[in-house]
RNA sequence: GCCCGGGUGGUGGAAUGGUAUACACGAAGGACUUAAAAUCCUUUGAUCUCACGAUCUUGCGGGUUCGAGUCCCGCCCCGGGCACCA
């Protein structure tokens, strides 16, 4: 009998593979095509880690599993060989870039052929050679031709170590995301690519894909759509006009001063008169970003002038503070500091008022409002007195109504002063009482009054006294009846009081730094007092539009893409500056633009802002495309995320060096049918490559506007110590080791067993043993002498449960609950005496996605002539899913007793006639009447007794 | 602070509102063996009990339900994302 030997098996069908070009997808085949990407790797360092293994094989499995089900499927993989931390690594080594990358892939290479993926082999892209490269630039062009590449001078991020500009997107934290060094802000003329443009189809087109929620807001989140208003306000003394964006123009009325950001053209203006605001001006410019986050200390300055709100034509005065983000919006805003919590901050700091326009809103939950009683609105006064020499409160408990409050009072003409006094007399007879106060706020409840039957809006102020004496008038006896008197002491009122707006109001009256953020009805706005702030937000934004001044508008938190780097491993940007014609692109003919051979010397950053192309004469010198005159190249490079923006449009047109796409075959494959790759770039790779895919759309190249149609992530293997696999800490896992003690297939299996594939967690090797014993049963299955028949019924109907189990899981993306069935599988066969050829066959068949190799070694084993790996996913026998027995819980008051075996179609009758004859179940329901009996059809029989 | 996930045995982890702890690892005991490895069998959430069995148990506290890991309300903790975006 012959050992399972993994190491035999895998070489064996590797070498078969290649020469019957299994993997390789005919693009031309007319079985329904399945495009079937994973990201690709970048080749940063001399091996892939066991992440990428997780990766490639939870996408392999999938992918394998729609080709048994008639899939055409293509499955290529390449290298995203440009950029930054290729070069650091080159650098770091000594050796040119070109060399390490490609020494770095012909170990990967030799990796991704041991992981036994049917990767297409014949369509590799790596974005480094002249031939993907030409096309980086093409698309480039593309996106010129449409104004969406386009050069500014303004502020970036750049990063001192890497000596280059960063996108937004490659800064954590104000921390490199590779180098992990500080990111300073620089004012350089920078390349970018208007990806603002596309911020809304970006937003609303996520809707279209299926995509695991959590990373659709995460883009969203990034793309930060907000719709508010804009409009302006007039300058006492200043023909400029500040135009502000508000998301809360129903908070206008509590305006009580306006910021410009130091950026703002205004304050600029400003600044040349003002010494004071001219060094404000100065010190916020020489804050890095970090400095700016981490001070979140609000500083500002007055800037001398005051606007007007055109609501109510009140004056209020213009401040300059860095709190304000001057590329956002319109670089100023009105500040409410009553229902915003920067603005409050700052108004606090700098003695600003604060005045409350937005009353919350309460929905009594245990006394609704009755829809069929009429609606009263009443303003009303709430009472708070305090018995000074005591330290308790006055309540009233209810006794019509299961209320525990303060004392309130309708208002009727009066002030709430007044109101109060009258109505503690009534309801207390208190009558010696000193006034403290009325609180800032009020707040609307919409409730049911049973003592009264009907339903009331009431609209609450709150106002405070001190109990003089307690002397008394006495109450009367209608008032006795509804209510009981009661001092509280103060620390119990939270707990006592249970009318929502009154809890609100103590809660904020004991933590007075509190404000209202949220959303409520207006209060002291004039005409647009009592609407809800949904109302009033609509009729405002009308009002401003009729008067000229301002109007709805959608703002973006999104920023332009900034793509060049002063780098030397990456694509060239294929532009000339001509003295004559200006900035011209490279026409299409003369691409690609060479990245000149370099010495390792020549390739290091240089740090003064250019890369290191601008030291090559040879490069830089030009002739302009248009006139033939003298021009200089650029030498800034493209990130390495432009590479990676349109590769999966290149897989299925490697090998033609005529066009980009041909647009038959871009037909047919794209867009992509499932996409994996980590999380980690939700909003770098994914965001810019659903960009490029729309501007091409919207160029008439391609036809679909979406790349990745599905998409799921793995999560993230973690070092055995549960930190993230980081070379410097010493606890990277390169899968080789795993690959070369256990093979593939165990490798595979047991990393999909692990967990939820898109939870990852520590690599923890221990496990492992129970899924080569798996691998190795099957092995001895197959050595054993095999029946011709079926063996039972019993192994028949298991068998039919998992062909079904295993494929809706992988379909899924449930690996980790696949696998378990399998070895539920294995286990029962293992303990017949002896099985069936078919059955066997079809174990293998299924088991094939996870452990190719194995499955491929023994079904050939068995005489098969073809491949397992195209053998169609079994049929599973709908009548062999349901066993015949099942058993049934019996509960007596929520609580099992017994379980029943009876027949899966037994009745409910049946099923009750059994459980009565329980011993078990008798113990607890002797001598007492059963009130209920639910039954769940095959699950559970519930009996409740008195 | 805001927005997403998540919290289940010694460990990794299962579980359309219906028998919580599948499967695997580890551990303990046993068989085979001169011995070990491999393999196979048994036990393995906790507490009480000689035992039959009982009680408790899915981060904490309430609630809905015949029945809650799962649904609702209020907290705590961990991970991720965003962060002065008006």
């Amino acid at each position: 009998m012959a050992k399972y030997d993994h190491k035999q098996i895998e070489s064996k069908w590797q070498d078969i593979w290649e020469t019957t070009r299994q993997n390789n997808t005919d693009l031309d085949a007319k079985a329904e095509k399945f495009y079937n990407l994973v990201m690709f790797p970048y080749p940063s360092g001399e091996y892939l880690h066991i992440g990428h293994g997780y990766s490639y094989s939870g996408a392999d499995v999938y992918g394998r599993y729609m080709r048994v089900n008639g899939k055409n499927v293509f499955e290529p993989i390449g290298f995203d060989s440009f950029g930054l931390p290729a070069e650091n690594y080159a650098i770091k080594k000594g050796v040119h870039p070109a060399v390490s990358t490609a020494d770095n892939i012909v170990h990967a290479t030799a990796q991704l052929k041991s992981f036994g993926c049917m990767f297409d082999f014949d369509k590799m892209v790596t974005t480094s050679s002249p031939d993907y490269y030409r096309w980086t630039q093409w698309i480039f062009l593309k996106l010129y031709e449409r104004g969406l590449a386009y050069q500014k001078e303004s502020p970036v991020n750049w990063c001192p170590k890497c000596v280059t500009v960063l996108a937004n997107e490659q800064v954590i934290d104000g921390i490199c995301e590779r180098c992990e060094t500080e990111v300073v802000q620089k004012n350089m003329k920078q390349w970018f690519f208007k990806i603002t443009d596309y911020a809304d189809r970006l937003d609303t087109d996520l809707d279209k894909v299926d995509w695991p929620n959590s990373s659709k807001l995460k883009q969203r989140n990034w793309i930060g759509k907000s719709t508010g208003v804009e409009f302006e306000l007039e300058v006492v003394g200043v023909s400029e006009k500040i135009s502000v964006f508000t998301t809360r123009i129903d908070t206008v009325f509590g305006m009580s001063y306006v910021v410009l950001a130091p950026e703002h053209a205004l304050a600029k203006q400003l600044g040349e008169k003002s010494k004071e605001i001219a060094e404000y001006l100065q010190d916020t410019k020489s804050k890095s970003d970090l400095e700016r986050q981490e001070g979140k200390e609000k500083t500002g300055v007055p800037a001398g002038v005051y606007a007007i709100n055109p609501f109510n034509r009140e004056k209020v005065p213009v401040w300059i503070a860095d709190y304000v983000i001057g590329s956002y919006g319109t670089g100023a805003v009105m500040a409410v500091p009553a229902h915003d919590e920067r603005d409050f901050e700052f108004a606090n700091k700098f003695n600003l008022s604060v005045k409350e326009v937005i009353a919350p809103y309460f929905l009594d939950p245990v006394n609704k409002p009755k829809p069929e009683v009429e609606t009263e609105k009443r303003e009303v006064a709430c009472m708070i007195v305090r018995n000074p020499k005591t330290g308790k409160y006055l309540c009233l408990k209810w006794k019509k109504a299961e209320w525990q409050s303060f004392p309130t009072g309708g208002l009727d003409e009066q002030t709430p002063e007044e109101a109060g006094r009258r109505e503690l007399l009534e309801e207390t007879g208190y009558k010696n009482l000193k006034f403290v106060e009325q609180l800032p706020w009020s707040c609307y409840a919409e409730f049911y009054r049973p003592h009264k039957k009907s339903n009331v809006v009431a609209h609450f102020h709150y106002v405070l006294f001190d109990l003089v004496n307690e002397e008394t008038d006495g109450v009367e006896q209608s008032e006795k009846d509804t209510h009981e008197v009661v001092w509280i002491e103060k620390d119990g009122i939270a707990e006592y009081l249970n009318v929502w707006n009154q809890s609100y109001t103590w809660d904020r009256l004991t933590n007075r730094s509190k404000i209202h953020t949220e959303k409520g009805i207006l209060v002291d706005s004039g005409e647009f007092s009592g609407l809800t702030s949904e109302e009033a937000k609509a009729k405002m934004a009308k009002w401003l539009e009729k008067k000229g001044i301002g109007s709805s508008k959608v703002n973006y938190r999104l920023r332009d893409w900034s793509f060049s780097r002063q780098r030397y491993w990456g694509a060239p940007i294929p532009v000339v500056y001509c003295q004559e014609c200006g900035t011209v692109p490279v026409p299409e003919q003369d691409l690609p633009v060479l990245l000149p051979e370099l010495s390792i010397d020549q390739v290091r950053p240089t740090g003064t802002g250019k890369g290191p192309l601008a030291g090559v004469p040879d490069f830089v010198n030009a002739k302009c495309p248009k006139c033939g005159g003298n021009a200089e190249r650029e030498t800034d490079t493209m990130d390495t995320f432009v590479c990676s923006s349109f590769y999966f449009l290149r897989y299925p047109n490697v090998g033609d060096d005529t066009e980009m796409f041909n647009p038959e075959i871009t037909k047919k494959w794209l867009p992509v049918d499932m996409y994996v790759g980590g999380p980690e770039h939700v909003t770098m790779h994914l965001l810019y490559s659903r960009f490029v895919t729309k501007a091409l759309y919207d160029s008439g190249i391609i036809g679909f506007d979406e790349p990745f149609m599905k998409l799921r992530h793995q999560g993230m293997i973690l070092g055995p110590d549960g930190k993230k696999m980081s070379k410097s800490k010493g606890n990277v896992i390169v899968p080789n080791d795993i690959i070369s003690k256990v093979g593939a297939d165990a490798f595979r299996t047991y990393i999909l067993f692990m967990g939820r594939f898109e939870d990852g967690g520590p690599w923890n090797p221990q496990g492992l043993t129970g899924v080569t014993k798996l691998l190795e049963r099957v092995w001895k299955l197959s050595e054993s002498q095999l029946l011709e028949d079926p063996e039972n019924i019993l192994v028949e109907r298991l068998l039919n449960k998992s062909i079904k189990k295993v494929g809706e899981d992988i379909e899924a993306f449930r690996f980790n609950t696949a696998v378990p069935q399998l070895m539920i599988l294995v286990n029962e066969l293992v303990q017949q005496k002896q099985i069936s050829k078919v059955t066997l066959e079809k174990l293998v068949v299924i088991m094939a996605p996870f452990a190719p190799y194995i499955a491929e070694e023994v079904w050939a084993n068995l005489g098969n002539k073809n491949s397992v790996h195209v053998q169609p996913w079994p049929e599973y026998d709908v009548s062999l899913i349901q066993d015949e027995m099942v058993s049934i819980a019996v509960q007596v008051n929520g609580k099992v007793r017994d379980t029943l075996l009876v027949s899966a179609d037994a009745s409910e009758d049946e099923v009750i006639e059994v459980a009565k004859e329980s011993a078990k179940v008798a113990i607890y329901t002797s001598g007492k009447k059963v009130e209920k009996m639910i039954y769940v059809k095959g699950k559970i029989l519930s009996i409740v007794t008195e």
